[in-house]
This record gives C-alpha cells, sequence and structure tokens, in this order.
RNA sequence: CGGGGCGUGGCGCAGCCUGGUAGCGCACCCGGCUGGGGGCCGGGCGGUCGCAGGUUCAAAUCCUGCCGCCCCGACCA
C-alpha cells in the first residue's frame, strides 16, 4: 500500500550532516532513512525501515531455499561463553541482573546456536541440518564509523550448518555461496566473493563477499584478467622481475652516506630499487626478529603477525643498534644477531642490495642461503600492477570494498567445548562438525546506496527500494489534477505498485529535490499542464529519463520502471 | 589506545584571537500570495553558548578538568 508524505515521519535535510564523511552516511541521513542515537547507535526511520525490511525479505526468501528461520535472545548467560572461552573478548558487552548472575549481549551466535545443537541433534540421521536467524548484534567496537558501515549495534543475518563430516561442511559450504550469490545479485549489489583470512585461531577456510566502495574498510585486489580475487590481507601476487646487476661472488660493502631510504639507496647507487632488500626490525614476544622485503615493497602487518604467530611492534632506534651495531637505515641480514630473519619470498632468488649493518655502508650481491639463513614467507603487500598469481598474465588492482557478508568453516571449534556431539551409524560419538554465515543488513543497504547515487541523491536498486514510485503532486487543495493524484493512487495500489504520494503544501522545487534525495525508482509529475489531457509525467530516477504517459497506463510505465 | 578536529536555537554556521546587548541562513508557527525545480511578502516562537570549576567589576570569548561527537591510525573471533 502507498503512503501519503503528508502525516509520514519523513525528515529530509537541505544541508549534508557536518559529522558524516561517507556518502552513504550523507545521504540516509540528509534522505531521513536513518538518525544516530548515540556512538555506533542508529535509528531506523520509516523510510530506511523499510528498506531494511525488503531487504530482509529477500534475506528470507533466498536463506528458506536450504535452511529453517529461528530467533535466538541476544541477552545470554555468561556461563556459555566462558565455555568456549570468548567471554574475555573485549568487544562483548558484559553486564548483570539484580541478583549478580553474569550476562553478556551476543555478538554473535555460534554458543548459541551450538548450544541448542547439542541437545536436540543426537543422531547422523538428523543431520545435516542449517538454522538461521535475523537478530541483533551487539559488539563494543573500539571505533565505529561511517555511519551505518561499523556500528555497535547492527542487525545480522546469521546461519550455522551442522554436519557430520568435513565433506557435509563442504556441501553445506557450497550450498551457502550460492544463495549468497542470488542474495546480493537481487539486492542489484556489485559484489565479489573473495578468499578471506581465517584468523589467528586458524579454521579451515573462509571466504567474504566484497562491494567495491571508497567508504569500504576492506581492501580488494583484483584481476584484469582472470576471476582471481582475494581479500589484501591474504592477497597473493607475482612482483615484477627486478634489474639486478652482475652477481658477486661474494658480498661488497660499499660506503653509503645518508642513503636511510631506499629510494635514495637506491639512487645514490644506481640500482633498481627493487635489487634491494629492506629491512624491518621489529620485536615480537621480546625478541628482535628481523623482517625482510623487497625495496619496491610494502611489509603487510597482519600477514608477518601470522608468519611471527604472534604480536609485534616496530624496534626502537636503541634495540636497533644493540641488536646490529648500526644506526636504523644501514642495517641487513648479514651479521647482526637478531633472534629470527624472515623474510619475503621474492628475496629467496637473487642478489639485492641490503644494509651492511655498519652506519652509512651498504653491501651489494647479498644472496640468501649463501650471505645469511632466513625463514621465508608471503610478507608482502600487494600493489596495482603486480601480476595475477592465478592466471600469471592479468595486473592487478587493489580496491576498497565494504564487507557485506562471510562465510566460515568453523569445524568442531565450538561443537567440541559445547559438546554438541551426534552417534554415527555404529554408535561412535563424533563432535557436529560446523560453519558459520553472515550477513549484515545495514552494510547491504549502505553499500547499495555508495554504488548507486548521484549528485542529486541516492538511486535505489527497484529491488530494495523505499518505494516504487514517488509522486508529486503540484498544485494545491482545489486543483483538478489533485482529483487525478488521487485516480493514480488507487490504481497503483490496486496493482501493487507502492508508492508514496507528495502531497505536502510545499514548493514543487522542494519536493522534486527530494523525491531525488530520496532515489524511489519512478518519479510520477502530476500537475495541471498534463492533467487537461489526462496524462503524466513518469521519470525513471536512474538516468532520470522521462515520458508522458496517459493516467490509465501509469501502473505499466513504472512496471516497465521496475523491471 | 595514539594523533587531529569540532561542540553556540531543530539543521548548517558566524562570533572566540583582541572579555562588555548572543547573531545569520534554513527549518518551524500565524496570515496572504505562488504552484513543473529547494518561490515571495508580512508577523512570530525558540538558545542556562557541551558540563564543572577558576580568573575577572564582567566570560560564548581567557585558564584547568571532565563529557560527547567526527576523522586518521591501532583493533575488528
Amino acid at each position: 500500500m502507498g503512503v501519503r508524505a503528508s502525516g509520514y515521519l519523513l525528515p529530509t535535510l537541505k544541508d549534508d550532516p557536518a559529522d558524516a564523511e561517507a556518502i552513504s552516511h550523507r545521504l540516509l541521513v540528509r534522505g531521513g532513512f536513518v538518525r544516530i542515537l548515540g556512538s555506533g547507535l542508529y535509528t531506523y526511520l520509516p523510510l530506511g525501515w523499510r528498506v531494511m525490511q525488503r531487504i530482509a525479505a529477500i534475506l528470507r526468501e533466498e536463506m528458506d531455499t536450504i535452511a529453517m528461520e529461528v530467533s535466538m535472545p541476544v541477552l545470554q548467560p555468561a556461563s556459555l561463553w566462558q565455555e568456549t572461552g570468548r567471554d574475555g573478548i573485549p568487544e562483548l558487552f558484559k553486564l548483570e541482573d539484580n541478583s549478580g548472575k553474569r550476562y553478556v549481549l551476543a555478538m554473535t551466535h555460534e554458543e548459541a546456536f551450538t548450544y541448542h545443537a547439542a541437545r536436540e541433534i543426537r543422531s547422523y540421521r538428523e543431520l545435516p541440518q542449517i538454522w538461521y536467524q535475523i537478530q541483533i548484534k551487539e559488539r563494543d567496537e573500539p571505533r565505529p564509523r561511517s555511519g551505518i558501515l561499523r556500528t555497535r549495534e547492527f542487525l545480522m543475518k546469521d546461519a550455522y550448518s551442522f554436519d557430520r563430516d568435513e565433506d557435509g561442511l563442504d556441501a553445506s559450504y557450497r550450498r551457502h555461496i550460492d544463495v549468497y550469490r542470488r542474495i546480493f545479485e537481487r539486492c542489484g549489489l556489485q559484489f565479489w566473493m573473495v578468499e578471506s583470512d581465517t584468523g589467528m585461531m586458524g579454521g579451515l577456510g573462509a571466504h567474504e563477499f566484497m562491494a567495491p566502495s571508497p567508504s569500504g574498510e576492506d581492501r580488494l585486489v583484483l584481476c584484469s584478467n582472470c576471476d582471481y580475487a582475494a581479500n589484501l590481507e591474504v592477497a597473493r601476487s607475482i612482483p615484477r622481475p627486478p634489474q639486478f646487476p652482475e652477481p658477486l661472488d661474494e658480498p661488497r660493502e660499499v660506503p653509503t652516506p645518508g642513503a636511510t631510504t631506499i629510494e635514495g639507496l637506491a639512487e645514490m647507487l644506481g640500482v633498481d630499487p627493487a635489487a634491494t632488500a629492506k629491512a624491518m626490525p621489529v620485536v615480537a614476544e621480546g625478541e628482535v626478529v628481523l623482517a625482510l622485503v623487497r625495496g619496491d615493497q610494502r611489509l603487510h602487518e597482519m600477514k608477518t603477525r601470522k608468519a611471527l604467530q604472534t604480536e609485534f611492534r616496530p624496534a626502537t632506534p636503541e634495540e636497533i643498534r644493540e641488536s646490529f651495531g648500526a644506526d636504523p637505515g644501514s642495517i641487513g641480514p648479514v651479521g647482526g644477531r637478531p633472534a629470527r630473519v624472515i623474510a619475503d619470498d621474492s628475496l629467496r632468488d637473487g642478489q639485492f642490495v641490503s644494509g651492511a649493518n655498519r652506519t652509512g655502508y651498504h653491501l651489494l650481491g647479498v644472496q640468501a642461503g649463501r650471505d645469511f639463513k632466513a625463514e621465508f614467507h608471503d610478507l608482502r603487500e600487494v600493489t596495482d600492477g603486480e601480476h595475477c598469481p592465478e592466471c600469471q598474465t592479468g595486473t592487478l588492482r587493489v580496491e576498497r570494498a565494504i564487507e557485506v557478508g562471510n562465510i566460515f568453516k568453523l569445524g568442531t571449534k565450538y561443537s567440541e567445548p559445547l559438546r554438541a556431539t551426534y552417534l554415527d551409524e555404529g554408535g561412535n560419538e563424533h563432535p557436529i562438525v560446523m560453519g558459520s554465515y553472515g550477513i549484515g543488513l545495514a552494510r547491504i543497504m549502505a553499500a547499495a546506496v555508495e554504488q548507486s547515487h548521484d549528485e542529486h541523491g541516492i538511486v535505489w536498486p527497484a529491488s530494495i527500494a523505499p518505494f516504487d514510485a514517488h509522486m508529486v503532486v503540484i498544485g494545491g487543495g482545489g486543483d483538478p489534477q489533485v482529483e487525478t493524484a488521487v485516480a493514480i493512487e488507487h490504481e497503483l495500489d490496486a496493482d501493487g505498485v507502492c508508492v508514496l504520494v507528495d502531497d505536502r503544501d510545499a514548493g514543487p522545487g522542494a519536493r522534486f529535490a527530494d523525491a531525488e534525495l530520496i532515489g524511489a525508482p519512478a518519479r510520477i509529475t502530476v500537475g495541471k499542464r498534463t492533467a487537461a489531457d489526462s496524462t503524466v509525467d513518469v521519470q525513471t530516477r536512474r538516468g532520470r529519463t522521462q515520458e508522458t504517459v496517459p493516467v490509465s497506463g501509469v501502473a505499466a510505465a513504472v512496471r516497465k520502471v521496475l523491471e
């Protein structure tokens, strides 16, 4: 059913809110879709809630093809989280009831789903199963940001699969991939499924669904040629081959006064920066570790953390002098006494220039294996223009993206501590093999705005627009076109087209501007210019093409726009 | 947690440096006009200047502390 704008809560703003940076944040606040209640806490006004409900409807339709919807509490006993050891997570909200009993606010629902699976599932005959819900999550985010993109409370579709073994999990995982693709396609998003990090805890595999957008917090690596796509955190690449000078039989020390940066060094010695080794001394668990990447590369923090299996920090100048006997800028892997040397794979072959561990000197012709020993890992950050690790020929580009969904093979990480087991054909007990699958509704909403807007406002994908059509009735009370508008409203209602009728007593310009800001796919203009010959103008929001149609054909014209 | 910025009517902002009557635009209310791109005229309502303390004859303005919000980074199970 359509609604009348007069009497509807439609608080559009003429100016951008002062504190909004991201496009989606600006347009959703200006358009009267959302309002802030506190840091990272957003209220959905009628317009915004309609969009969320449409997204939820798509999620339900698609999820219902593979899963059963349930609903579990957000307020949960802290003891449940003690069993999985997750009660110490800093982002977990903790509270007490009046008797002092401890509770948490769920940041995700693995514990609750596994708790029930442990009690209700007993036999292999009952597997596999997939359960899902659309429920609030609470996370004490250290830094909420970008409007509804990262909030402390948010709605999430979360699903959990229960299988008897890894093959079963693989099947459940693949079913989710298919369903997720359909969901994001139906929501009108441009998206990529990418390999993602399984985190410090390990895990059997994970993928993320990424919607490219400059406001996104994640970075995505894409190939120009094949379908390789990965989160920057795990992306691989083929770096360009360095131009090596003539090889030396042993390293040769050369003076390099004042050259403490790669650019300065490469220029002074006339070598390719890619033929130098950049030394990044870090401290991990109290020991100095030398991390090496090529001079033209950047050390990727998360990859380094993974290689070290622990947190680390940059070494201080004092620690560097102590371990290497030279100032920062002149250190390298030959000599010195770091506890470990880890090096990027690209340094495995060839001879590089590195610091000589003598202030103001570097070594030419330093070769891994011959001159120093190192553990090799993927440590470098992928950059634009490098070659694709899959097809070898394509070039890679790095883009920002919003993580709209993720899928994760949990294995028995939760079923073991919570004793969610089943009995197989032989009566043997096994832990249930689980997967978890999330989609952020607000992130879909924000990503849609980020990907589809113009200088006038939002251009909603038809599938999640708050209204199918926005009818602007020009003129006031006694004008004859008002009757025409009412007739059209009834026709659209009968035809199942959801229309917002702007019958407010404002000037036409202001109302056209609001229509564009709000972004319904079709705009119907009823004025005396056209009403006289029983026609109206129907304009598409996307591209703003306009046609004049007879009043009797409005519903059909709008349907055509919605296609 | 580190760095930066901002807090003055519902919204966007000026005033602060150089202390002395709290101001502008929009929105809102009343009346009228207007009616295909944020229109016009007239009349109104609305602010303990984030909070607390201090300096001063006098504080939005200077000082101290706190709180809140935004941005960058760290973090993001």
